[in-house]
RNA sequence: GGGCGACUAGCUCAGUUGGUCAGAGCGUCUCCUUUACACGGAGAAGGUCCUCGGUUCGAGCCCGAGGUCGCCCACCA
C-alpha cells in the first residue's frame, strides 16, 4: 500500500486564470487516482487498538439508475461521513455492491428479451444465461454512477448478492434457519400476483383507493325457519368467490344475528350448506353484519377459517381462471365471473341491492396488478422469536436510530410482526435449498456443507424434486452486513468489522431491509449489525421546475454532468434536518454551483497571494498564530477559524448534517470571503514584510482549514484546491490527498476580539448605509467621524477605513447621523435638518423600547436569581449600551433644539 | 381504526439540551463592471414562529386541547 500510495495525483491540473470553476474536467480522474492509489481501502494491517469505522452501502438494484433519493444518501449522508471518519484517522469501510432485484431485475430484462422473442420459450438455464449476460451489461453502468457521485467505497471488497460464493452463503444461512427451527412449509394464504406470477409479502403489497360496487345477496336458509325470522343478506365486492365460501360469519355480540349462530344457509350458484359462526373479526357495522367467509380467497376469512375449522375452497387458479370449483363460473376470468355472478344472482332474485364503495384495494407494489390471495404451500419464516432480540437491542440502546421517533414505528412493527413468506416463483434469486421425496413427501435439507442431496433421507428414494423457487430478494440483503465479510468463514474482515458503526438509508426500507439486518445479525453472528441507524428523507424534485430544455435534469447524473458531483451533494445536505423529507431545486443546485465557485475563486487569490509572497520553509497546515506580523483582522480570522472547526466537528458528530453545510457556507463566504479576504488586501499592502508574510500565511491557513472541513461534503473542489496548494505551501502532515488528510483540531480563540469585531461590523454596515443614503457615489472619498463608546473599535479605524473607502476619525460629541450599538456615526456631509430630526427621533423610539424590555427582564422576579450567571451577565451589559445609545441620542436631539 | 410527522419571511426550508420576540437560500427593491469571483460586491424591505390554554424569571422550542396538510400501519369484507 506504501507504495501504491506514492502515485502521483492526476496531471491534469486545473486552469487557475479560469474565471469560472468547471468541475467534470478533473473528476473521473481525481477519483480514479484516489481509487488506485488505495485511499478507500482500510490498510491491511489494522494499528493496535484501531478504531474502525464500518458502513454498508445500501446496495441499489442493479438494474436501475440514480435517482435523487440515491444521491442524497450515498453522496450526500454516507460518503460524508466515511470521508470525515477517515480523516479522522478510523479504518474506514464504506463496502459496496449492488443488488439483484429478484422481481424487478427479472421484469426489466423480460422486458429487453421481448424487444426480440418471447423470453417464456426459454428454459430456465437459457433464462438465467440471458440474465447474466444482462447483469454485465447494467451492473459497470450503476458502479460508474457511485463512482460520479464521488462515493470513497472499497472496491476490492464489492459484492454482489448472486455470485457464486455469495449464494453458498445464502444456502448455509437458508438450511442453519431450517435446523434452529425458524423456518417452515405450509398451506397459507399468500400475495398472489397474476402478472408477475408470483407470491409476494405483506410488505411488498400497496393500497389503492377504488370505487367498486358493493353487491347486497340474499342467502335463503338451509332449513326451515319460523314465520318472521330475517333473510340473511352479506355485502360483498366480489361476488365470483361466493362459490368458494364454507362459512357465513357475524359477531358474537350482534343481537341481530346472535339467535342465529349454528344455523345454516345455502351458498346461492353453488347450493352449498354452510353454516353461520361467531367471530370477532366481523364489523358488525359493515353492510348487513354478515360476512361471507370465503377461506380460499381472503386474508381475515382464511383466519376466521383456520379458528373454526372450515374448508377451504380454491375456486380461481393462478392464471385467475375459475376452477372446476367455481361451478357455473368455471372457466372464465375472475373479472368476467364477477359480472356472470351478478348476471345470475339478479336472476335468481337474490341480488337485493347494489351500492358504490370506495375502499382500499391491495395491489402488488412491482406491477400494480390486484391481489389475488390463494393457498399454496409456501416456505415461511417464523419471525416473533427472531424479533424478540431485535426488539431488545433498540430497546436498551445498543443500536441507535436517528431520528429518533423512528424508534417507535419500528417497535410498532416488530411487535407486531407476522410470519415472512419467503420463497417467490421467479428464476431470478437464490435457489432453495429444498427438495422433495416423491414417494414419501420427506422434505430433504442437505447438511451446510454437503452437495445437493441424491436420497431421500427418510425411504431412501432417489426420487428427489428440487423446489423450483427462489428467495424473496430481501432474504439475502438481510445478511449483508455479515456475508459480505465472509460469513460463515470467521475471516478476518468479518472479526475486523463487524459489527458495524453505521446503517445509513431512507426511512421507507425500515421494515424490508434495516430491521431484518438486525435479525439476521443477531441470529447468524450473536450481535448486531451497526450501532447506529440514520434515516434519511425523500427527495422530491418540486418547487421551481428543473428545465427539460437542458435535458434530463432531475437525474442526478445530470446535474453532475452539468455542474459537478460537489454541488450535487452540497445541494441535497445544506439546511435539511434530519429525516425530514426535502426538496431538490434549481434554486438550491444553482446557489451550490455558485458556493464551489465561490470556494474556486477563494483558491484562486490565496494560490496568487502565495505565489507572489512566496514563504519557504513553511507549512500550510501550520497556524501563524505565532507570527510577529499579524494584525487584528489576521488574529480575528484565525479565531474564527478556530470557532468554525469546533462548530463544525460538534455538528457532524450529532449528524446535523445539513447544519453543518449551512454553518460551512456561512464562514467561508461571510467572513472568509467577504471580510477577511478584503482586509487581507490592505495587510499585503503594508510595507513591513512581517505583516506581508504573515497575511499571506494566515489566507494558506485559512484556506488550508476550510478545505479540510468542506472535504466530506466536497471532495473534488477541495482536493484539487489542496493539491495545488500544497505543492507552493507543503503540509506538514505530508498526507498525499485530502482523502487520507487530517481533520483538523480547534485552537485557542480570541473571542474578546471576535466581540470587537461585531461592532466593527455594525459600524461598517452604518457608515455604508449612509454613504448610499447620501447619494455617496462608491469611488468617492468622504470622511466620517466616530464618537460614543468607540473602545471596541478604536484600534480597527484602518480596517473600517478600509472596509468602507472612507478616512475615518474619532472624536466627542461628533453630532451623530446615526447610532449603532453605544457608536456614533457622523459622516461629513451635508444633509437636510428635517430629515435628521426625524430620523434621530426614529432611533430614539427604537432605542428606548429596546432598552425598556432589557429593564424590564433585568426587574422581573426571579430572573437574577435563576437565570445562569452567563445570561444575565451578557443582559446586564446589554442594558448598559443601550442605555448608552439613548443617552447619545438624546443628548443629540437636545442638540438640534 | 391505530400510530407518526409537518404547520416559522412571497417560495423552499434551518433553528442543537427553553435564554438578544428569530435565521439561510431563492425571489423583490436600490446602487456598483473596485485586477479572487457579475456563478460577484454593497445596502434595504419582508415574520401576531397555525389557534387557544398551561408550566416557567423566561417558550418558535416543554405540556394539554383544537385546526389544516401529509405519511405509515391494519383482517374496511
Amino acid at each position: 500500500m506504501a507504495e501504491q500510495r506514492s502515485l502521483t495525483p492526476p496531471a491534469a491540473v486545473l486552469d487557475f486564470s479560469e474565471k469560472n470553476f468547471r468541475p467534470s474536467v478533473v473528476e473521473t480522474e481525481l477519483y480514479d487516482w484516489w481509487e488506485r492509489a488505495g485511499f478507500f481501502t482500510p490498510p491491511a494491517t489494522p494499528s493496535p487498538g484501531e478504531k474502525t469505522f464500518v458502513m454498508m452501502l445500501p446496495l441499489p438494484n442493479v438494474t436501475g439508475d440514480l435517482h435523487m433519493g440515491h444521491a442524497l444518501g450515498f453522496g450526500g449522508y454516507e460518503d460524508l461521513m466515511a470521508r470525515w471518519h477517515r480523516m479522522r484517522g478510523e479504518a474506514t469501510l464504506y463496502l459496496p455492491g449492488s443488488d439483484h432485484a429478484g422481481i424487478i431485475a427479472q421484469l426489466v430484462v423480460e422486458r429487453e428479451l421481448a424487444k426480440r422473442a418471447d423470453p417464456k420459450a426459454l428454459t430456465r438455464e437459457q433464462f438465467l444465461a440471458e440474465m447474466w449476460k444482462w447483469m454485465k451489461f447494467y451492473q459497470p453502468r450503476i458502479y460508474q454512477q457511485l463512482r460520479m457521485l464521488g462515493c470513497s467505497l472499497d472496491w476490492t471488497r464489492v459484492h454482489f448478492p448472486m455470485d457464486p460464493d455469495m449464494q453458498q452463503r445464502v444456502r448455509v444461512h437458508f438450511i442453519r434457519l431450517y435446523r434452529h427451527g425458524h423456518l417452515y412449509r405450509a398451506d397459507r394464504i399468500v400475495h398472489w400476483c397474476l402478472t408477475c406470477q408470483t407470491t409476494y409479502s405483506d410488505l411488498e403489497t400497496l393500497h389503492q383507493t377504488r370505487t367498486d360496487q358493493l353487491s347486497y345477496v340474499r342467502y335463503p336458509w338451509a332449513d326451515p325457519m319460523p314465520k318472521g325470522t330475517p333473510d340473511l343478506v352479506i355485502a360483498t365486492t366480489r361476488p365470483e368467490t361466493i362459490v368458494a365460501d364454507t362459512a357465513i360469519a357475524v359477531h358474537p355480540d350482534d343481537e341481530r344475528w346472535r339467535p342465529f349462530i349454528g344455523k345454516a344457509v345455502l351458498v346461492p350458484l353453488v347450493e352449498r350448506r354452510v353454516e353461520i359462526v361467531g367471530d370477532e373479526a366481523v364489523d358488525p357495522a359493515f353492510g348487513t353484519g354478515a360476512l361471507k367467509v370465503t377461506p380460499g380467497h381472503d386474508q381475515t376469512d382464511f383466519e376466521i377459517g383456520q379458528r373454526h375449522g372450515l374448508a377451504v375452497i380454491t375456486a380461481i387458479d393462478k392464471k385467475g381462471t375459475m376452477t372446476p370449483a367455481a361451478g357455473i363460473l368455471a372457466g372464465a376470468h375472475r373479472d368476467a365471473a364477477r359480472a356472470k355472478a351478478i348476471e345470475v344472482l339478479r336472476q335468481k332474485g337474490l341480488l337485493v341491492k347494489q351500492e358504490p364503495i370506495t375502499h382500499a384495494v391491495a395491489i402488488h407494489d412491482r406491477c400494480d396488478t390486484v391481489d389475488e390471495p390463494l393457498v399454496l404451500k409456501q416456505w415461511w419464516m417464523r419471525m416473533k422469536p427472531l424479533a424478540k432480540p431485535a426488539i431488545d437491542a433498540v430497546r436498551e440502546g445498543r443500536i441507535q436510530i436517528i431520528p429518533k421517533y423512528q424508534e417507535k414505528i419500528y417497535f410498532e412493527w416488530m411487535e407486531n410482526i407476522r410470519d415472512w413468506s419467503i420463497a417467490r416463483q421467479i428464476y431470478w434469486g437464490h435457489s432453495i435449498p429444498a427438495w422433495y421425496c416423491q414417494d414419501c413427501d420427506e422434505i430433504v435439507v442437505p447438511e451446510e456443507d454437503a452437495p445437493d442431496p441424491t436420497s431421500c433421507t427418510k425411504c431412501r428414494s432417489t426420487d428427489l424434486k428440487r423446489d423450483p423457487d427462489v428467495l424473496d430478494t430481501w432474504f439475502s440483503s438481510a445478511l449483508w452486513p455479515h456475508v459480505t465479510l465472509g460469513w460463515p468463514e470467521q475471516t478476518k474482515d468479518l472479526q475486523r468489522f463487524y459489527p458495524g458503526a453505521l446503517l445509513e438509508t431512507g426511512y421507507d426500507i425500515l421494515f424490508f431491509w434495516v430491521a431484518r439486518m438486525i435479525m439476521m445479525g443477531i441470529e447468524n453472528m450473536g450481535d448486531i449489525p451497526f450501532r447506529t441507524v440514520y434515516l434519511h428523507g425523500l427527495v422530491t424534485t418540486g418547487g421551481k421546475k428543473m428545465s427539460k430544455s437542458k435535458g434530463n435534469v432531475e437525474s442526478p447524473v445530470g446535474v453532475i454532468q452539468e455542474q459537478g458531483a460537489d454541488s450535487l451533494r452540497f445541494a441535497l445536505v445544506n439546511g435539511v434536518s434530519a429525516g425530514a423529507d426535502s426538496q431538490i431545486s434549481d434554486a438550491k443546485l444553482q446557489n451550490a454551483r455558485e458556493f464551489a465557485n465561490k470556494l474556486w475563486n477563494i483558491g484562486r487569490y490565496v494560490l496568487r497571494t502565495i505565489e507572489a509572497h512566496p514563504q519557504p520553509g513553511r507549512s500550510a497546515d501550520r497556524s501563524p498564530e505565532n507570527d510577529a506580523g499579524l494584525g487584528p483582522a489576521e488574529r480575528w480570522i484565525l479565531s474564527r477559524t478556530e470557532a468554525t472547526v469546533s462548530e463544525l466537528t460538534r455538528l457532524i458528530e450529532s449528524y446535523h448534517f445539513g447544519e453543518y453545510a449551512a454553518a460551512l457556507q456561512q464562514f467561508v463566504w461571510t467572513e472568509f470571503a467577504d471580510v477577511y479576504l478584503e482586509l487581507s488586501k490592505q495587510s499585503l499592502r503594508d510595507p513591513s514584510p512581517e505583516r506581508v508574510s504573515a497575511a499571506t500565511r494566515t489566507l494558506a491557513y485559512v484556506l488550508d482549514r476550510v478545505l479540510r472541513l468542506a472535504h466530506p461534503i466536497m471532495p473534488f473542489i477541495t482536493d484539487t484546491l489542496a493539491l495545488q496548494l500544497w505543492r507552493q505551501l507543503p503540509n506538514s502532515d505530508r498526507s498525499p490527498s485530502l482523502v487520507i488528510g487530517v481533520w483538523p483540531e480547534p485552537k485557542q480563540r480570541e473571542e474578546p476580539l471576535e466581540d470587537r469585531f461585531a461592532v466593527l461590523v455594525d459600524v461598517v454596515r452604518a457608515i455604508r448605509n449612509l454613504r448610499q443614503s447620501s447619494g455617496i457615489r462608491p469611488g468617492e472619498k468622504v470622511k466620517a467621524m466616530l464618537g460614543g463608546d468607540t473602545r471596541a473599535i478604536s484600534e480597527l479605524a484602518d480596517a473600517i477605513a478600509h472596509l468602507t473607502q472612507t478616512e475615518v476619525s474619532f472624536g466627542a460629541g461628533v453630532g451623530p447621523e446615526t447610532v449603532v450599538r453605544a457608536v456614533e456615526v457622523r459622516l461629513v456631509a451635508e444633509h437636510d435638518a428635517a430629515e435628521h430630526r426625524v430620523r434621530m427621533e426614529r432611533e430614539l423610539a427604537e432605542a428606548r423600547g429596546q432598552l425598556g424590555r432589557s429593564r424590564e427582564l433585568l426587574a422581573k422576579p426571579g430572573f437574577a436569581e435563576k437565570a445562569p450567571p452567563s445570561v444575565v451577565a451578557s443582559e446586564r451589559a446589554r442594558l448598559t449600551e443601550r442605555e448608552e445609545r439613548v443617552r447619545l441620542l438624546e443628548a443629540e436631539l437636545k442638540r438640534l433644539n
